[in-house]
DNA sequence: GATCTATGTTAGCCATGACTTACCGTAAGT
DNA sequence: ACTTACGGTAAGTCATGGCTAACATAGATC
């Protein structure tokens, strides 16, 4: 509920774990604290900001809840990825055109 | 330098923002803290960071250090996300196969 | 070489956040 | 109702990092 950003989310190392784990198939909190370094709490904690990013649900299983992928998580990433990217492809080319790449014209403002 | 992960160099706002302004064309440090809200030597630090993440290149012009963005340092995060997409939906469509998943709503924080 | 401009670097401050321990709530089994 | 299993939450600690101010460095111009 919290719109975290889904890059901060993915930026930490542990918390990138938790997620790629979850990618491959669902896995409820106790099981991931039994493979990852950090205690079961730390876990819970990341999978709430995993959650507030939008990346990754949750499903009651009686006392388990089970945490699964969610791909619309990652669609801001890619938009974000494919809109700097043409960007970068444009800027490249119209460099190329005015011949700034090569001499040292200061194409700046 | 410091094989930087390019998640955690774009995970800050700031540093992002910096990075966007560069991926639409090459801008100078003085430039960049003209129209952010930081001052310079910040700038000046987020661009080591950008740059030992491989996000940015500068070649330098006179006094001045002219930046610009590197395409290939997004390759990384894209490979990622092509990954963890694709798992997704596998994993997706295999859970569905089994009927597990109902609906893809969020109904659980 | 003196000096100005543009930038990198250092030191220190302060906020954020990742982690653990302890605690509390909830669902199932007996 | 009691117990057990599982997981979210609070408090507190510690490390990281983003920021500014002050200093250091390199190129250009005279």
């Amino acid at each position: 509920m919290a719109n975290i950003d889904p890059f901060v989310a993915l930026a930490d190392p542990t918390r990138r774990r938790v997620f790629e784990a979850i990618a491959k198939h669902p896995y409820a909190v106790g099981e991931l604290s039994n493979f990852l370094p950090v205690s079961r709490p730390a876990v819970s904690q990341h999978l709430k900001v995993l959650s507030d990013a939008g990346l990754v649900i949750c499903r009651p299983e009686g006392t388990r809840r089970i945490y699964s992928a969610r791909p619309e998580g990652l669609a801001e990433i890619r938009a974000w990825l494919d809109k700097y990217w043409s960007e970068l492809l444009e800027s490249f080319s119209s460099e190329v055109d005015r011949g700034s790449v090569i001499n040292n014209d200061r194409p700046y403002r």
